[in-house]
DNA sequence: CGCCAAGTTGAAAGGTCTCAACGCTAGTGG
DNA sequence: CCACTAGCGTTGAGACCTTTCAACTTGGCG
């Protein structure tokens, strides 16, 4: 089956046989689901929200190719940049450190949301977000552990950069910091 | 600038601006170079290798895709089979430890090099080949350190499961230890 | 009100990095 | 022919960062 996120967030993770998992991507809505030309997917996709899809039968899909033109080369132009996003995260992976992580994945998520949520939204004002994950799945996310996430998200808000409100609700304080503070690639 | 590899080995890199590197690809003969659809690559791109390439102009890739039909789509599939790769690194970057790194990799080269050297190996005999980069490059490879890389190789030389012959030769003496030692995915 | 999951915080352990010294090999020039 | 040098690789010791294990706090919900 394929399909296309309507509303919501999916994760896409990978384990290894002792059960260490990495999410190796984040879906939103608009976003595809599934691995053309293949029969399973290498991966597994998990809802961590509510979600909505519209989901379709491989059938159709080749059905989509076939028919409409600019159909395979818009999946091809994702995919192309999905791998753009999987390199940079490859850098982050493997060169940064924990707090250049967490910050990275704050900016990342405030970009994202910054780009679909809040059009309204005041220039000065600081950004306000809710994550739409846990702090497991943060930790999946970054290759870190629960504690190191959360201890990070202390130092960001012992220092002022963001603030917390409850677990979920992240607001930046000082937006020049975190771009700093992530230390994104030259 | 587009181009095939019509021989030789070569990295696909992402810096951050203190220096610190990660290579997130390693392309091969028949590999493809280039970022279609955008002015620029987010990546940098140096051969490791003597290499040669064959060359052609946005222009010519312009051309191809709107006349030969199963070129786009042939370009579409290479992407989808690196960008899984870039997902199975990515849980190697984020979840395996140094001793698991090396062996992972130790295991992809032995096996991309079998697929295209050495036919005519008997099965049972030790499988041996050459490291296409240096130390630097693999610690750059697995987000590691120099020192950590060659401590594991030593590690795994001690422990008989790979012999060495100089730095670049690497005889693999016991396949299914290795295997273990790289813990595979589900 | 009390329970449970999620999140935070502390202390100790462990793994990787850093810095430093040393070894090896190949190319160079006397 | 051979010391000499430069680059790459190996090894050791200590520092540092993240993990592990544990206790504790918070927040949502019956």
């Amino acid at each position: 089956y394929f399909a296309n996120i309507i509303s919501g967030v999916v994760k896409l993770t990978k384990t290894l046989s002792d059960g260490r998992q990495q999410v190796v991507g984040l879906q939103f809505a608009s976003d595809f689901l599934g691995r053309p030309y293949r029969p399973t997917s290498p991966y597994s996709a998990e809802a961590v929200t509510r979600i909505h899809l519209c989901t379709y039968e491989k059938r159709q899909f080749e059905r989509l190719v076939s028919e409409m033109p600019g159909f395979e080369h818009r999946m091809f132009e994702n995919t192309l940049d999905e791998l753009d996003a999987a390199h940079e995260w490859m850098l982050l992976l493997g060169r940064k450190s924990a707090q250049e992580k967490v910050a990275s994945f704050l900016q990342m998520v405030a970009h994202r949301i910054d780009a679909v949520g809040c059009k309204g939204r005041l220039p000065g004002t600081p950004l306000q977000f809710d994550l739409p994950i846990t702090r497991a799945e943060i930790a999946d996310f970054l290759g870190l552990t629960i504690e190191t996430v959360s201890r990070q998200f202390s130092k960001l808000k012992v220092g002022k950069v963001i603030g917390l409100e409850g677990s979920r609700t992240v607001i930046v304080l000082d937006q020049a910091r975190l771009q700093r503070a992530a230390s994104a690639s030259e």
